[in-house]
DNA sequence: CGTATTTTTGAACCCTGTCAACTATCGTGG
DNA sequence: CCACGATAGTTGACAGGGTTCAAAAATACG
């Protein structure tokens, strides 16, 4: 169908056109539910580098990630930087249920979210159980990648960590129309942010890209660009 | 109201009588709901150091711990363990929802549990909005809980790693009817897995600990048993 | 009381962090 | 289009915290 509205610019945009709609927890909902879920909610933008959610804050957002790239990460007293997880298009961001969030949310690129005041989702979401599983679904499997990137910061050597993070990446990222061609992606994270991901500084992350580069594992076009060339050698250094 | 039918032995232990009955994900049902939960359940006991659910292995199994301390573990080809989570009493474990579990679940102690074959449990949950509900809170609960940890892993030297630990053994096994007196406890763990639990080896635990011996912040009755004679100086060490 | 297991202690080594300097890249304005 | 400064990434030297390997000490167990 095309869109015959055109013109009548709505000042919400509609979840019909919404790129996430089938994937992310919207999903479950009906026709009628999702006007009264888009009625409490709204889309906005975020640049590059802003922060949605400060460490500490109360929980008053919640959210779907509509394009883009964010971070969660944890910052204490003296500075270190940890990052904690990744989030990208059509994942669910926030804390529903709880009063505190206890990581900020960051942008790694321009996004798109859409966002719902976290009290008013709460209640809706309590009146949708159907919702509320789809939720459950998204936390019990973060939980299950979190507890693997444990086993990566608590025992993985600094050259298994990036080949780790870079195939991780590969799978997330690239875009394997073909899949004889090299992996090629785009990396939305400079050394820095690689570094506060895997628990290591810059200058590790840059010694061991440059050692997979001079192995002829990997090659850098340019300085996030990453083409894989040689798959069972990076999975051979992940261990 | 006594038990009157002391004797009739029943084949499977009621709730009426559960230790965790106001605290498990089973708070949020109905005397009738329970018993038809309950139905599909049944009590067991396992004894130190056996493993309830092996890494990789289908998920079949979920349920609550009763009593006891479990830890779920993850092992890597090559031998080097980390340790996930810990689960006391009242912790729901295993993995709903899902087909498989990528960590193993042992017991660090005798335990008892009370488990659900995992497809039934699900059926019965997806029945249950207040059930799925409780379970949603506390998957959202581990889940901060696994990111602070990844702080810990990340980030964190070894002094503070096991002087985080310690205070966290505190908070969660010490008796402290009395506030001014030394918070003692004993962990169930031996030095090995605190060392799976920190992402250190067991040498570096034992000296660690011997420094806060020696320098008067913690005493050790004996090998498991912990005393905290200075919480502000163990505050300080966890950074 | 002797053996097995766990924990502690010691010494050498090495990976990663730290500090510093250098190089490359990007963006901006002349 | 180039010059320039700012930002990001690389490289080198060095030190230190944690691992590794080895052995002794303490504790548990039969």
């Amino acid at each position: 169908m095309s869109n015959t509205t055109e013109g009548l610019t709505k000042p919400m945009s509609t979840c019909a056109d919404c790129g996430v709609r089938e994937r992310a927890i919207c999903q479950s909902l009906c026709d009628t539910d999702l006007d009264a879920l888009n009625r409490i909610g709204r889309r906005q933008t975020i640049e590059r580098g802003q922060t949605l959610q400060w460490q500490g804050d109360d929980s008053l957002l919640v959210g779907n990630v509509i394009d883009g790239v964010l971070k969660l990460s944890s910052t204490s007293t003296d500075g270190r930087d940890q990052t904690l997880g990744i989030m990208f298009a059509s994942d669910f961001i926030g804390r529903p249920f709880g009063k505190v969030t206890d990581h900020s949310i960051v942008a790694l690129t321009d996004a798109k979210i859409c966002t719902f005041p976290r009290a008013a989702f709460d209640d809706f979401a309590r009146d949708h159980p159907d919702l509320e599983h789809g939720l459950l679904q998204r936390t019990l499997t973060e939980l299950d990648r979190t507890r693997q990137w444990m086993v990566l910061l608590g025992r993985k050597s600094a050259t298994e960590r990036v080949s780790a993070f870079l195939l991780e990446m590969a799978d997330r990222l690239a875009d394997n129309d073909n899949d004889a061609a090299p992996l090629r992606f785009a990396l939305p994270f400079g050394r820095q942010e690689i570094g506060d991901l895997l628990g290591l500084t810059i200058e590790t992350v840059s010694r061991q890209i440059t050692r997979l580069r001079e192995d002829g594992v990997i090659e850098t076009p340019d300085r996030r660009s990453i083409v894989v060339l040689d798959r069972d050698a990076l999975e051979a250094c992940a261990g």
